[in-house]
DNA sequence: TGATTATTGTTCATTCTTGAACTAATATGT
DNA sequence: ACATATTAGTTCAAGAATGAACAATAATCA
C-alpha cells in the first residue's frame, strides 16, 4: 500500500479533471446518439464544422485543428465527398494539397447536426451562467494552448 | 447560405464546450504518449483507477463508470490479467459476476501512471487556482449528472 | 541547374471499440 | 414448482483510428 504518498485524489487539479473527462465522454456518447437520425458521426461532424469555418482547408491543415493523423482524414474525407457533403479540388499553385469545401447540401446538413449538439450542450450546460461559461472555455482554452506546443 | 439564423459559434455555451472538447482530445492524446514507457493505454489506466477506488467491483459496474461497453471490458482485462495487475474472482454468492481486485504489482504500476498522469493535469492546469478548478470541476460532475440519467 | 530535404496525401496492417447474438445464472410471477 | 424475463459475461464481425512506409510534388541550397 503507498498510503505514504499523498493521492492524486486528494490533489484538486487531478479530481476536477477527471470529471472533465469524465463529462467530455458522456457528451460525446450522447452527440453519437442524437446523431444517428442524420446518419452522421461526431467525427464527421467536426470534419463538417471546420469546413464551415475554414473553406478550402487542406487536409493536412484539417488534420491538425481536429488534433488527428492525416490518414484518418483520408479515411473520412471520401465517405463525405461521396455523400456530396463536400467538394475536393486540387490547388492550383501547390499540386501536393487538396483544398475541402462545403456543398450546399453539406452546409445543409450541417445546421440540421448543429440544432441537435446546440441543444444537447444548452442541456448540459444549462446550469452556468454566460460569464461562468467563459471562464470555463478560456481555462481550456488556455490548456489546448498549453498541450499544442510539445 | 443560412446567415438569417443565429450562429452556433455566437452562443458562449457552444463556443465554450467546443473547447473543453478540444482540449480533452489534447490531454487524452499526450497521456497516451507520456504513459508509452510503461506500455499502458489510457484506457487500461482508466479500469487501474477505477479498481484501486472499488476493490472487487463487477465487470458490468465497472463498464459503467467508464462508459463504455460490457465487451469492451472483457476484451480489456485479460491484458492486464496476463501482466499480472489485477485478479479476476467469481463471486460466491451470484455466480454470473466477476470481481475485479488490483494486485499489489498493479497498484504499483498505477501509482507510476498516476505519477505521470498527475504531472500532466498539473502542467495543463496551472494557470488555474484551486477554487478555479474546483468551480470546473463541479460544472463538469453536473453535466455528467444530467446526461447520466438519460 | 541539380541534388537533397521536406511536405502532402494515400495505402495498409494493426489495434481499439462497438453492438448484436449467445450462454449461463438469477429473479420474477403465476 | 415452473415458465418467463433479466442480468453478467463472452464471442464475433464490422467500423474507426493509428502510424509506418510509400509516391508525387515542392522547397532548399550548393
Amino acid at each position: 500500500m503507498n498510503n505514504n504518498q499523498e493521492l492524486p485524489w486528494d490533489n484538486p487539479r487531478f479530481r476536477n479533471w477527471v470529471a472533465v473527462a469524465r463529462a467530455c465522454h458522456a457528451v460525446e456518447r450522447a452527440l453519437g446518439a442524437a446523431l444517428l437520425p442524420l446518419d452522421l458521426k461526431p467525427a464527421q461532424l467536426d470534419v463538417l464544422m471546420n469546413l464551415f469555418r475554414h473553406p478550402g482547408i487542406s487536409q493536412q491543415d484539417l488534420a491538425r485543428k481536429l488534433l488527428v493523423g492525416r490518414s484518418n482524414i483520408t479515411m473520412l474525407v471520401p465517405q463525405l465527398e461521396t455523400r456530396g457533403l463536400l467538394t475536393r479540388e486540387g490547388d492550383e499553385k501547390d499540386r501536393r494539397v487538396l483544398r475541402l469545401t462545403l456543398t450546399a447540401d453539406g452546409e445543409g446538413l450541417l445546421m440540421q447536426a448543429l440544432k441537435i449538439y446546440t441543444a444537447l450542450i444548452e442541456k448540459a450546460m444549462a446550469t452556468a451562467t454566460p460569464s461562468e461559461c467563459d471562464f470555463v472555455g478560456d481555462h481550456m482554452r488556455r490548456i489546448a494552448d498549453v498541450l499544442r506546443v510539445d
